[in-house]
DNA sequence: GTGAAAGCGCTAACAT
DNA sequence: ATGTTAGCGCTTTCAC
């Protein structure tokens, strides 16, 4: 296999120039000499081996990322954005499905900090009551393990980097809000389970829009089910076995409310007449079922580039502490909600 | 951080010993030594560091698994598959998104050589019309690059390696049985794109099913879409504008068949009544749309470990030529197709 | 059964 | 602006 030294040779200067021109620095190099090795190196075929300058650098250009399931499209859709953001800076990145199973997260990040990975962005982190990422998880995160992290939940106690989360009850009031806007007084809710952050915040703008416009949470039913369409559908299905104490239903997540389109349509309901739904989260599906799904949008590819941009800026600069960014959320209009 | 020499130190041992207690050889160790160490271990929270490993066996436990798009249901199944099946053997898994566009291909393989990958899984690989990985991606994997190979395609030309596929013609042929069955005789066909050798294949179980029921392929409408539901659709969509001229269709995939029937609900279309539809994969969602799709399930769960299995014995026993191995499908009779 | 030591290919501090 | 070289942490061949 061809080296850096081979290289080197071949273009008659030193290795370390080779890597002044591979690198970009850390120190300039004459305009000459960098097209000389430029030209040895595609002479040559040579590809730098990763693991070499992993070990030299203590650091690998390798994100990991951990979703609970690339199953579920929502999740299908945060990975390809940040594959995306990633292979743009020059990053890898390392997929894990943690099923939600802090051992399996644990078990991860076990792996990545042995990878020297550059950083870790945690998706779907819930799994104790608090809202953390488990205790095994935590432990391993906590007091600064060094890697840079960005989660799209609340971080593990202890742990410093940011986490990026949309504005989930500004998100849902208005999702729910809307509902109030067509009329509907008896908007029951289906959500996730509610040991997630988001599920709780989204529960809290379900209340909040409701009671702003005059309506008691607490006379509206509220149902839960995981976040996958298929249990969200076994919910619904349930639920239609009576008649429906509501006539519009805010579902946490877009994945969900599928579920619950599916279900509808199996029992030969009618939506949006028969029941009216608004959801969360703007995954492509959204567009396509029937009726089309009106949906709170949280700008996914944004929020993937901001994590790796994060990523990148603890690399250089480790942070001390505990940051939070929200990002806005936008109500798409479609047709489940009853509009034309 | 704690290094192998902090353990040796530790358990009062060489380096080395560590080295054969951690790989378990190559050579023997005294019990009682492996104790020592395996407590130095646990007590000092030793990681090994996987750059500096990879750097010295120049191997890397890493499989580079290659689709175009974990965005698609399918792919994400498969991803989901070989995830766990390489976490299964101590392997990570490097996701990346080919778009099914050669140069990007070829930039994943690049960098998968370059960190020493153990292996490649490649899927979906067809970007020429003679159904090879694209021309650059194909050059660089040629007359042995050294990574064990693994594709769920036909391999690119000169490379060794194996194939693992479905048996697209029986299973095809299955499905389009099963319509005749059901005294369908005009049935039509919805396939991917042709540059697929799946596809190519899956088309000839249609004719040959056909043909052995004494029915003329070549009369009967063949359509074509990407393999995603949205492209489906718009296809569907468009053939709805006009009345259907067969009364069956065996549709490539089953992300394609949802997309048509999300197209024959919105038309209004009564499903399988107005339309039978036999597709073709196994995804989890084809039991859950309605009509319940009837599909060839390919059994991919077990293709992914057989894939990792290969890849793990590649390694171990570099191959010198090209292998395929198909595995059997089966016909899942769901609602689709007409039954019940 | 165990220890010592020579790399693996690259980075970056230290020379010039 | 460029050359020299000491590591980075691990594997594995030699010695013992």
């Amino acid at each position: 296999l061809v080296t850096r030294d081979d290289v080197a040779r071949q273009a008659g200067t030193s290795t370390a120039v080779v890597s002044y021109v591979i690198n970009n620095g850390p120190r300039p190099v004459a305009a000459d000499t960098r097209a000389r090795v430029l030209r040895a190196i595609a002479d040559l075929g040579y590809q730098p081996n990763a693991a070499a300058r992993a070990l030299s650098r203590r650091r690998d250009d390798l994100i990991g990322l951990l979703v609970p399931n690339v199953d579920n499209p929502f999740f299908a859709m945060v990975a390809t954005a940040v594959e995306s953001a990633s292979v743009d800076k020059g990053f890898t990145v390392v997929l894990g499905n943690t099923r939600n199973v802090d051992a399996r997260r644990a078990e991860y990040v076990t792996t990545l900090l042995g990878r020297q990975a550059s950083g870790l962005i945690l998706v779907g982190a819930a799994h104790e009551a608090d809202g953390s990422h488990g205790p095994r998880t935590s432990e391993m995160l906590a007091d600064n393990a060094g890697v840079p992290l960005v989660s799209f939940d609340p971080l593990p106690d202890g742990a410093v980097g940011t986490t990026l989360m949309p504005q989930n009850v500004k998100g849902a009031a208005l999702a729910v809000g809307h509902l109030v806007e067509h009329g509907h007084r008896r908007i029951g809710m289906l959500g996730g389970p509610p040991r997630f952050t988001a599920v709780r915040e989204r529960d809290r703008g379900w209340r909040e829009a409701l009671t702003a416009a005059d309506i008691a949470p607490g006379d509206l039913p509220v149902y839960r089910s995981r976040f996958d369409r298929y249990e969200a559908f076994d919910v619904m299905a349930q639920l239609l076995t009576t008649p429906l104490p509501f006539t519009a239903l805010f579902v946490h997540t877009d994945e969900q409310a599928i579920g619950v389109i599916h279900a509808c349509h199996a029992a030969g309901l009618s939506l949006p007449d028969d029941l009216a739904i608004v959801s969360f989260d703007g995954i492509r599906e959204a567009a396509l079922v029937t009726p089309r799904l009106t949906s709170v949008h949280q700008p996914i590819v944004e929020m993937a580039r901001r994590a790796v941009d994060l990523i990148e800026q603890q690399v250089a600069h480790p942070p001390t502490s505990r940051t939070t960014e929200r990002t806005p959320c936008t109500l798409v209009v479609r047709e489940s909600c009853g509009c034309s």
